[in-house]
This record gives C-alpha cells, sequence and structure tokens, in this order.
DNA sequence: GTCGGTGACTTGTAAGTACAAGTCATTGAC
DNA sequence: GTCAATGACTTGTACTTACAAGTCACCGAC
C-alpha cells in the first residue's frame, strides 16, 4: 500500500514521534544519518521531512537540525471532507464500526439546525472512527430524509459516506463547523474507552449545498490524546520547503 | 526579497492563476514547459507547484497535467476573528484581567515551538477573559524576547496586544490554530471558576511573521458553556488529490 | 575569562540523469 | 463501427553532484 521510499520514511518518523522516542523539544538524526539508515538518497528523505513539517510535527531552518514541536499529527482543515484521507495522510491505518443506523424524528435542536419541521424525518448513524485500531472519534450525523434514504442501503462499513452521497449528485458546499469541549457521557465513554467525564473535543458541523440548503448536521467527538484539529490561515506566501 | 528560483515560479504561477490567465479547469504548462520558460531544471518547477498543490490552487495526478482548481488561495485571515471581535457580535460585554506578566525561561515544549534556544527569554502573560462579567477564556501567551519586551511596560488592562505589537512595527503574517480537550488544573479552575477536570475547550496558536519566523505561542482555554470558537468554510468541489 | 575567528557540520537550492507509472489519442484488427 | 493495443507524452520517484548559506563548538589571541 505504501511503496514509496519517502513514504516509509514519513511514516516511520511520524512513528517515533508520536511514541514518543523522539519528544517533544528534542531534535531529529540529521538528514545524512536518516539516509544512511534507510539507504536512500537525500531526495525521498527530504521529502518526507517536509510532510512533517506540512503537518505541524517538525520545524527548524537551514543550518539547525529539525526540531520536534507536537506529537500529535495535526488534521489538515481543508481535507474536512474525510476522515480517511486525513488518517492516510498522517500514515495511520483509518477504521470505522457502524453502530446505529435509524429513521427517525429528530429532537428539536437538531431539527432546527437543518431547517426543518418539527415533525419532518431525518436519518441518524451513530459512527466510531478508529485509527490504527484505537478508538479516536465519535460521529453522530443526522441527515434529511430526502438525502439520507440511500445511506439505508448501503454499505457503510466499507465505504464512505460522502462517496455514496456524490455518488447520487449530493453537493457539499459549504461548512459551519464549531468547536468545544465537552465530558465524555456514558455512550461516548463506552466506545471511545475513556473513563466518563474525560474531556472530549466537540465538533458539530453544518453541511449545506451550494444554495446555502442544510443537508448535514453532525456532532463528531475526538479523543484529544490521538485527535487534534489544525487550522492555518496565511495571509502572505509561502516558500516550498521540499 | 524572493530571490530563490522556486519561488520567482511559484510566484508568476500564482499570478497568472488568480489574473485568469490560466482559468479554472484548465491546466498547466507540463514541467518541461515551464523548465524551459523559466530556464530552470525540473527541481525548482517542481518545488513551485508543491507549494501551489499545498495552497490548493492546482490538482492533477500522474501523467496529466496540472489542473487548476481555484483561483484564490484558502481560508482568508480575516475569516478568524478576535476575542473582541467575537465578544460584539454575539452582543455580549468583553473584560479582561492582567493576571501576570513575567519575564522567565520557557519550558522545552514552548521553546520548540518556538524555535528558541533552550535558554533563551520569553516574555509570558496570564490573562483572563471575561464576557458579560464572566470568565469566560484564559490565555497563556508567549512572546519572543525582543517583541515582547515593549509589553512589559505597556497598559494591557486598557489596550490590546495586538495594538502594542503592530504599532512597534510586528508584522503577524500566518498562525496555525490546534484544537483538543483537556481537563482543567488548578489553575484554570480557580481562574475559570469550573470545578477541577471539567472538560475545557484548548486552542494551541503559533504565530508567525510573514518570513515564517515564530512570533508568538499561546495555549487558549475556554470554557465551553461560555464560549465556542466557529469556523466558517466555503470551499468548492475540491474532490481531488493532495 | 572573554572575545572573535575558524572550520566542521547541517540544511537550502539547483543542476542533471534515469526509470517507473499513469494518461490519452491514434491506429490497426476484427 | 467497435475495441484493444500501441506509443508518445506527462508526472512520480529516486540517485547523484555541486555549491550556498546558516549554525555551532572549539580554540587561540588578548
Amino acid at each position: 500500500m505504501k511503496e514509496s521510499l519517502h513514504g516509509t520514511v514519513a511514516a516511520e518518523l511520524r512513528r517515533r514521534i508520536r511514541s514518543g522516542e523522539i519528544g517533544v523539544g528534542e531534535s531529529l538524526p540529521s538528514e545524512a544519518e536518516l539516509c544512511e539508515e534507510f539507504s536512500a538518497s537525500r531526495t525521498p528523505v527530504r521529502q518526507a521531512l517536509a510532510v512533517l513539517r506540512e503537518e505541524g510535527l517538525i520545524g527548524g531552518g537551514q543550518g539547525r537540525r529539525s526540531l520536534v514541536l507536537d506529537a500529535v499529527p495535526a488534521q489538515p482543515f481543508e481535507s474536512f471532507l474525510s476522515f480517511t484521507m486525513r488518517a492516510e495522510l498522517t500514515g495511520q491505518v483509518p477504521g470505522q464500526r457502524l453502530q446505529e443506523i435509524a429513521l427517525r424524528r429528530p429532537d428539536p435542536a437538531v431539527a432546527a439546525a437543518l431547517e426543518l419541521d418539527a415533525d419532518a424525518m431525518v436519518v441518524q448513524l451513530l459512527r466510531l472512527r478508529l485509527l490504527d485500531g484505537r478508538p479516536a472519534m465519535l460521529e453522530r450525523m443526522t441527515y434529511t430524509e430526502a438525502v439520507g434514504r440511500p445511506l439505508l442501503s448501503a454499505d457503510l462499513d466499507a465505504g464512505s459516506i460522502y462517496a455514496v452521497l456524490t455518488e447520487q449528485g449530493t453537493d457539499l458546499a459549504a461548512a459551519r463547523h464549531t468547536f468545544d469541549a465537552v465530558a465524555a457521557d456514558a455512550t461516548d465513554a463506552e466506545l471511545l474507552e475513556v473513563g466518563v467525564g474525560s474531556p472530549l473535543l466537540r465538533e458539530r458541523r453544518v453541511t449545506t449545498d451550494s444554495q446555502g440548503v442544510p443537508i448535514e448536521w453532525s456532532d463528531d467527538r475526538y479523543r484529544p490524546d490521538v485527535a487534534t484539529v489544525t487550522v492555518t490561515n496565511t495571509r502572505g506566501t509561502r516558500t516550498a520547503r521540499l
């Protein structure tokens, strides 16, 4: 699956950083040492370092060895459409387990977020997301009935929900994310394997189509030691570090 | 200012895309053509393309020419609002109370984030932010000594830190925000008036100048029942590769 | 001891070469 | 006419060499 040399180098360094083998504040081996260790030339080594730098794991500059800045890989915000893509970017193995899918009447808060009548039906999913086999995030998604119906008959443990939706022509154009922190409730605690009351990062999201009509409402809860959310905003222009 | 070859190539291509000279959906010249045009080898040309790809301007894949996906880079700086602006938007009265300002040696993780030596001095502030008189957020900010010194003599309960910094010519060009959740420690609990261990939304931020040199490091903790962070992203259909 | 310079080490940039792998239009067989 | 194979073109990956530029520790002059 991951055959490229720079991919393996990046994955291995990511593993060392995540495992604490190389701690925050410490410096990486020099490029020359990495070349020797992986029997590679500087090109793939530098490609790997460029990827880690883009992920915010390492920093540094000319003449200095690269420093470890953070141990938890950041999730680039632009790829909010796909948890799977984010995982592959950071070299982790994504997994998912659908806990529940239901057609029901939503509670009033959700109905309001989707701009629906109180008696409208919605499709709701409860899905656990895994990284390297460990629970990382719990999704509670709600779709309007028209949009969500096809999901009831799809094989959701295998494919992505977004693939099903885009396949049938649903366009997801804009999203509004709200972040806060909550204490894990009983369901969260059991599925994410944390204690009841332990802090979770919550992302609530309303996704709309290009006309601004709400399509999806989601309540995602992240284990903060496994996944974080990162937003980068830039006013200037970046320079390449390859 | 911009001396590197790949920087020149990237800037020129960015200009053509932004000006519409190469429209969205059209394809860029091949790498070979760009090499000839700029009298460069493939290395800097590919570095330039990698930067544009990272900015979301272009996409494509092996065997195909790069396609223009978008005319403007993602995430304008303005989409992130300051605490004060957010407060005014929601009609609440913002307040602040400086708890502490100090010149000290940072702990290693912070030093690494600011790319400083372990024995460098920094200016650290601990500031409580209020909404309608109630504790809402606790900021722990760290500045490099050169940048932060003027803060020691400024009246920080009245004016904004940002104002002091821009006044003295510090340019803040880009920021990287990472969100997760933490349990309140003793200090958090006392100042934010919550129980120890209750969940808080944490935003860690590194702000850099236009050269990419880190200026500010911040650890902000929000009471989730009083303040949340919202991000809107309106990116079109970007189903392309990374 | 302090200061400043030297030199080894490290990363940044860029040239060139080679081959692998994917795309696409043309071509030729059926 | 349709379909599959071919081959030109293009990007992906990787190795090599070379030099520029920044960092840092050591060492000698003072």
